[in-house]
DNA sequence: TAGCGAAAGTTGACGCATCAACCAATGTGT
DNA sequence: ACACATTGGTTGATGCGTCAACTTTCGCTA
């Protein structure tokens, strides 16, 4: 019984103007409502089931996964800080915390950049790679259980579409998505 | 133009077995990785926003506020800890240095459970009462202006619906999605 | 009613994120 | 060539989350 749940009636709209007293501004349908709900508990726990299985299983959280993947994909397995940390959705400080930390084990080097003095790289190590690869599989089988064996092909590009729509909101840039793979699509290119 | 994009193809398909080399398991495919991106995208971009808003305009985080929602949904403003943990997606220690922290601020009392002495009820006080009306207008604002703006109301339907599918591998128990005020639906009663 | 395991919370130590302050290099204008 | 604003990055203090004890109470069983 895989209960698709594709076209579940939501809870009957009701009138924006009254849904509890003391509320000034127009509050939510309850269709509104009760899809935000939903997509707040998501976001409160996919990080959750992601970084557990990670650190469980490789010792590192996800954002440091998303980090060490980031380079992978990068030319020469390389990257300026600055660029590292906008397509992680990160602020610089938080980045070069997290980069200390994957220095002193071996995951990445960095190195000052020749061509600005200011700036530094990252690099993914052999042993990065080689721990990304370890980590990978299992990685993997999360995003399949939780997520991906759970939604059928037209559900998958449902998703693909939805979370399009609020990344625009999101993410003008397109930061966190533009990989360097699929040549980014036409997401709005905007600028 | 608001842009649908309610059916622009994903990245074609292609084979599961080859994408990455030094990959054992079965990959995801294009399409499975490119909707992969932006939900992982979507979980990490979402919770800094609602975060920042509410950090900015009313001094308290997302969590914080999810948790004194809660309450203002419990019947007598009241909750015991362990189900108010439940609810909120977290574990009891981290619900238990919150509490100490709102209490301070005047904003929830705790006092001992009169049935079970071993339990703590939490109840919202008048003040954390008027924190929420404050809050509120900002943080819908929010809302509207990063994601319920941005959806058709068929848009609006299939969020519902694909964030139903994947909770119910996330939170099978229906433990964040089971508000007082819409029924449940049959999301396992389980107790 | 004594004993024992499980449940409910709290506390303290440690790890990660955030913010402000700081330093170094760039480059811009005069 | 010299000031000055800007960019790139690191560091240290503070706050929140997690994990491992620990305490108290409950409920069950002998």
């Amino acid at each position: 019984m895989e209960l698709q749940t594709t076209s579940v009636p939501a809870p009957e709209t009701t009138d924006p103007s009254m849904t509890e007293p003391a509320m000034s501004g127009p509050a939510m349908t309850d269709t509104e409502e009760a899809a935000w709900v939903r997509l707040v508990a998501l976001t409160e726990l996919l990080p959750g089931v992601l970084d557990a299985q990670l650190l469980r299983e490789a010792q590192i959280t996800h954002f440091e996964y998303l980090v060490l993947m980031t380079l992978a994909s990068s030319p020469d397995r390389t990257s300026r800080m600055t660029r590292l940390a906008s397509r992680t959705n990160a602020t610089l400080p938080r980045l070069s915390h997290v980069a200390k930390r994957l220095e002193q084990r071996g995951l990445i080097e960095r190195f000052p950049c020749p061509e600005d003095r200011r700036a530094t790289n990252a690099r993914l190590t052999d042993a990065g790679l080689a721990l990304l690869d370890e980590a990978a599989p299992g990685h993997l089988e999360t995003a399949r259980h939780y997520v991906l064996d759970a939604l059928t092909p037209d559900d998958l590009d449902r998703l693909y579409d939805l979370a399009g729509v609020l990344l625009e909101r999101l993410d003008p840039e397109g930061r966190m998505t533009a990989t360097a793979c699929h040549p980014a699509k036409a997401t709005a290119p905007a600028d």
